[in-house]
DNA sequence: CTACTTAATCAAATAATCTTGATGTATTAA
DNA sequence: TTAATACATCAAGATTATTTGATTAAGTAG
């Protein structure tokens, strides 16, 4: 029995780090800002978002890693642009319908 | 024009700090934690959470405190006890329906 | 009143995150 | 080949967030 709760608490604890980490993510004026324009336009190149956030490209460049890494957006590299896009799936998995004009796509 | 694009400017940045709260206070697990435990008991003083979350009571105090302040719970001080609660209204604003059973009410 | 319980807050120390400018790598264009 | 563009990554410093133990305040019980 207790094996069994340590078990339980071991996969609710991966369980909570793992929407730790999506959270995390999204908790940033400037990644929703980023997210925001995604919805908006689809997928975009470095090269054209980071004048549209007025952000430094290295600087779009740490955020768009961090949103990456929680699975909130995909790349695609076509020769030496990264095109950048809003993992919809994902998102619907997460957020409510509600913030589905702002933050995911199709509204 | 150009005002009226300012104006929006502004009201945007406005609306994304008020998601950069309210998604900061969610991402850290132990809140999650908490979140999920308020989500299976309901209304629970510092004093019985404590144990339960395996922290001291300042500490305790500081995470209640953030998620009090993101509007994601609820407090009803009672004699000396402070009772917390998920705030499901802004939960099923928040998050997908899918989240329910473990950080929103009445899955 | 005194002792005890509950819980908020504070200050200091530590840890995590973000920003900045520079550098490296790959691709494209001349 | 050379120059330019796109973008990732790095290291240092700056900024925020978290933890800890102590203090304070308010309510409760004897």
């Amino acid at each position: 029995m207790k094996e069994e709760i340590q078990l339980q608490d071991i996969s609710m604890d991966t369980f909570f780090e793992k929407y730790e980490v999506k959270f995390k993510a999204i908790a940033d004026k400037k990644r929703l800002q980023i997210m925001n324009i995604l919805t908006q336009r689809g997928a975009m190149c470095v090269c054209d978002l980071a004048p549209m956030v007025d952000m430094a490209q290295s600087k779009l460049s740490y955020h768009l890693k961090i949103l990456l890494d929680a699975n909130i957006i995909t790349k695609e590299t076509r020769g030496t642009w990264s095109y950048y896009e809003l993992n919809q799936e994902e998102l619907n998995h997460l957020l409510s319908h509600e913030l589905c004009c702002v933050f995911k796509p199709t509204c």
